[in-house]
RNA sequence: GCGGGCGUAGCUCAAUUGGUAGAGUACCACCUUGCCAAGGUGGAUGUUGACGGUUCGAAUCCGUUCGCCCGCUCCA
């Protein structure tokens, strides 16, 4: 099968006519970086996270569930980090437009026997302090003066005090003058709880799953029957206040996030823990029809770590806007347990009966978007091709995620004996799996339109299944060949395909 | 946040120098139809993204704003 993966516009232009994905608020015009789920759209989204739940938490013994809620103690915030670290200082320069993080812009005086010149600044880099040096020896040139020149010493500019920043040149235009003071820019949502809206009550709402977890690691522990390693799985919703959100769900202020927090021993081997969950989670995508030649893995440079990570690698899929990360699959080490533990004061350990030994353990956490799968399978599933000449736009969607599982048509809509048969045999079916039922137009037509939405089987009930018992027919989506056979082998066939 | 492009029916698009907003397709009903977007008849559909201005008159001109796409920037 071929790995093409379908152009943008296509798959914008199909989520909105079919009513997968809408703009959030279309009526008023829309809202930058949300997005609302249609009816066949909540259908596959939550096919993909009833999947992730079989597969991690049901059919895997080592792992349960949570479900915490969306705001927590804002103290959580604060220990883990997202308070102070979870922003970005961004500084504009008026003249040139351009925009800089405060932390990568790099700025120093220049003075001669104790004399200031003036000021150079350089982006961040490997050489910038020799260009920072070249520069001053240049301003020092220039004004023609003579003397020592006292170390280039640079400092960042969220350290510029408001005297200095004036005078720091924008590394667009060189000149003075243009840079803004740095504004810090938190990514988290802010909200108030209760009613007074004080510095007391403010409150955030959760930028990421995962630290519900883990401030219910020691409930979890406590009752959970859990052994040493365990893993903690959570799917929901969080929320990023995103300067620029773009590409579609693929970076939203709003998603949701399938994480598993899963605990280790400090002395187990964590990188060879890393590498299975890799694998394990190569594997799922491949098994919901992610095919592995459009998946990838990026490793993150060491320098480049976030604060809490030992290493982390990203499953990278190959999205029409390019090869973005998928999911990420990172080795926290014991950063966040050992900073709620202090910050809550309780112990957030765990004794192991065989060593008698008491540790905090380190945790691997695989966290994967919702919404991401979504759009990956779309574009994995999107195809358009011919049918004796006809164009055909077909949803090759495996039948675990397709938002139906099968249509049930009567071959010809005024007979009414197929159509009370046909109404009969979707009753039965819908027990089970989600079916739709469909009689208006040619029946081709209606093949057609379940192949735009991705529904695997077609299913037509006709003079044969009436007059000779002989079952009725299944029509294959991809393939686009029929079977007969009867209405139990049908349900069994069903099962199979969809629940594996 | 900056620059460029774009917003007309569910979709794809028309609409002359400013002069009654249309077509194809899809949709709904009925008829027809013995397996891959057939045919017939009838029907519904728009504050032309929103707000304001100019004008006797605005989809069209001007301003503001919102949203989308592309490129920068950003993305612990």
């Amino acid at each position: 099968m071929a790995t093409s993966t379908a152009p943008m516009d296509a798959i914008l232009n199909l989520c909105k006519r079919r009513g997968f994905v809408f703009a959030s608020s279309d009526i008023y015009g829309g809202l930058n970086g949300f997005f609302d789920y249609g009816p066949l759209g909540v259908e596959l989204k939550n096919n993909i996270k009833q999947a992730w739940w079989q597969d991690f938490v049901h059919r895997a013994d080592d792992i349960v569930g949570l479900d915490s809620s969306i705001i927590h103690h804002p103290a959580t915030w604060k220990a883990s980090g997202h308070v102070d670290n979870f922003t970005d200082p961004l500084v504009d320069c008026r003249e040139s437009k351009m925009r800089y993080r405060a932390d990568q812009l790099h700025f120093a005086p220049v003075r001669v026997a104790g004399d200031l010149l003036g000021y150079v600044s350089v982006l961040e880099d490997e050489g910038m302090q020799a260009k920072a040096e070249e520069a001053a020896h240049e301003m020092k040139r220039k004004l023609a003066r003579q003397g020592t020149l006292e170390p280039v010493v640079l400092r960042d500019f969220t350290q510029a005090t408001a005297e200095e920043i004036p005078l720091v040149p924008s590394p667009a235009t060189g000149k003075p003058g243009s840079l803004t003071p740095p504004r810090s820019f938190n990514m988290m949502f802010q909200t108030h709880v209760g009613a007074l809206q004080d510095a007391s009550s403010v409150a955030y709402l959760r930028p990421e799953t995962a630290q519900g977890i883990f401030i219910n690691f020691k409930n979890v522990v406590d009752t959970g029957r859990v052994r040493l390693p365990f893993g903690i799985a959570q799917v929901g919703k969080a929320f990023r206040n995103e300067i620029n959100p773009r590409n579609f769900i693929f970076r939203s202020r709003e998603f949701e996030q399938m994480e598993i927090e899963y605990f280790i021993s400090p002395s187990a081997d964590w990188q060879a823990s890393h590498r299975a969950w890799i694998e394990r989670c190569l594997a799922w995508f491949e098994s919901i029809g992610i095919p592995r030649a459009k998946l990838s893995l990026h490793e993150h440079p060491r320098e480049k770590l976030s604060h809490y990570s030992k290493g982390t690698t990203d499953i990278m899929f190959e999205f029409p806007f390019g090869v973005q990360e998928l999911q990420g699959i990172a080795a926290r080490g014991d950063f966040d347990l050992t900073q709620h533990s202090a910050a809550s004061g309780q112990r957030l350990d765990w004794f192991d009966e065989a060593s008698k030994e008491r540790y905090i353990p380190h945790v691997i956490e695989p966290s994967v978007g919702v919404d991401r799968v979504f759009l990956a399978l779309l574009a994995t599933a999107y195809h358009e091709d011919e049918v004796e000449g006809e164009k055909r736009t077909v949803l090759r969607l495996p039948a675990r995620v397709a938002p139906y599982k099968a249509a049930v048509f009567p071959l010809l809509k005024n007979k009414p004996e197929l159509v009370e048969r046909a109404r009969a045999l979707h009753a039965r079916l819908r027990r089970r799996f989600n079916v739709f039922y469909d009689e208006a137009g040619a029946i081709g037509r209606r093949y057609r339109r379940q192949d735009e939405i991705g529904t695997p089987f077609g299913v037509t009930v006709d003079f044969d299944t009436l007059e000779k018992g002989a079952g009725v027919t299944v029509r294959d989506r991809d393939t686009l060949e029929q079977a007969r056979m009867s209405e139990d082998d049908l349900v069994r066939f069903l099962d199979e395909r969809v629940n594996g």
